[in-house]
DNA sequence: TCTGTTAATTGATCTGGATCAATTCTGGCC
DNA sequence: GGCCAGAATTGATCCAGATCAATTAACAGA
């Protein structure tokens, strides 16, 4: 069952952005550069927004030109298969970047929603390839980013039953929560119970049971989006703690070799 | 059930090697350089080999300084989950790159390992930055391999159930093939069904049964490792069609918009 | 050629999670 | 407040694929 479609794609007024008063600074393409480099990275950025739930940024087999850094909200992106049916292949939170699988064909290759009222940041690719090859420190951190992509896809992947993949799913979210600064055990979901099943290949049915049977076995406090972690290393436990911006030894007891 | 460990991170001449002459200089790092660019590429490039079956490259938690592409054989990668799990991350054929997944971190979040007997080219990580701020055409090159990645793990993850994730499978695996100037429809695998099922988080009995019904249903002719693909459309229909080399457009019908 | 070993197949059974089917909650709107 | 639509929960059943258990095939080494 395809989703409705809400609207056309966003298009709104470009404004000039400063990386260097923003909030995200530190999590996002600027991270790493000294004040004269993030002033050349904002020369070439546009703020967009503000991109209204159900509002696409853009849709697959549109040509890619552009990058996004979410500012403020959240955005997901998803496939339809050649059946109709609808894949979520993941969700953007604040100060993490959209459209990264379009690059290789040159169209992006899934669309991007708003889940909430969302302002990102238009990075136009061509610039920034251009921009990173003067700016050795941006360049590190675009590989960095892409990197840590496909570790996490690798990760999702190892999860195979549905309480490790839920498990999983809220870790990740913790993490990316304490990245911003909010309180990291206690999360407010941004998507509704359908688009955390379709992205965890499971039925809606079976993520609603396992939030509630964790609240039972008192791992977490689930009401409604809002949830709050109650034990951590139980969850930890089940869905592998997969620390993105350690050091890749966490996954691992001390190594004796 | 951990497997046996078959021997010590393999460690062995290093070569000068020469991009120009390669095969796979029109699908590896090389693609879209000029002779002169190549030229700056093989100095930094290093070839190893070679690797037996069951050799490791590199181990989880090394710490990461080159990339890998592979000249010859098949190399497999995994991880070990907290219950001692293996879990199959990927298959690395001829002109494909290992270990993009450490960049982030500084260390490898996988191992890998031959499942051939194999030869590699390291290439270094730092020198390769460094070069690719010189040339234009590789830092591009780069960039489209890791985005690739990223689409193919997405696309992993659209394929749900048994039938579908086999064949998608079957058919990367031929069009990787295609890529490198063999015949698409004539695929010997290079690893075990134990490998494949893990890869797709499935059980080694159900690969095998998916196998015999694809041939009773006149998909293919399996012979062991040997898989003739005998309805390519058929396959198609089954395993979502992603040409990771096309336009991106072919998932969709036309669009009319 | 036989023999041990691992890979692959095939069969029988079991189960986690999907599916189908009602409710119940919640927030927006009159 | 009452009403409605979508989101979430809860219950009953079903089935795809896992698991358990042999059996057969391929192959390396003596």
């Amino acid at each position: 069952m395809p989703p409705p479609d809400h609207s056309n794609v966003v298009s709104i007024t470009h404004l000039r952005q400063t990386c260097r008063s923003c909030s995200l600074r530190e999590l996002c393409l600027p991270l790493g550069l000294d004040n004269d480099d993030m002033q050349k990275l904002e020369d070439i950025v546009h703020s967009r927004g503000p991109i209204r739930p159900g509002e696409h940024l853009f849709r697959e087999g549109d040509s890619f030109h552009a990058l996004y850094a979410v500012k403020t909200g959240a955005l997901k992106t998803y496939t339809i298969d050649n059946q109709g049916r609808e894949h979520v292949l993941g969700f953007h939170l604040g100060g993490e970047l959209v459209g990264l699988d379009g690059i290789h064909s040159g169209h992006n290759r899934c669309n991007a929603v708003a889940l909430q009222n969302a302002t990102v940041c238009a990075v136009p690719f061509s610039r920034l390839e251009q921009l990173s090859r003067e700016v050795p420190g941006l360049q590190a951190q675009i590989l960095r980013v892409m990197s840590r992509e496909i570790s996490a896809s690798a990760q999702l992947a190892t999860e195979h039953s549905a309480d490790e993949r839920l498990a999983g799913f809220l870790l990740s979210l913790s993490r990316r929560f304490r990245r911003r600064g909010l309180v990291a055990n206690l999360i407010t979901l941004p998507m509704p119970r359908r688009d955390i099943a379709s992205h965890l290949r499971l039925a809606t049915e079976t993520v609603s049971r396992l939030f509630a049977r964790f609240q039972e076995e008192g791992l977490v406090a689930v009401r409604r989006r809002d949830v709050e972690i109650l034990d951590l290393p139980a969850l930890e436990k089940l869905g592998e703690a997969l620390d993105l911006d350690g050091d890749g030894r966490s996954r691992r007891s001390p190594q004796t070799r």
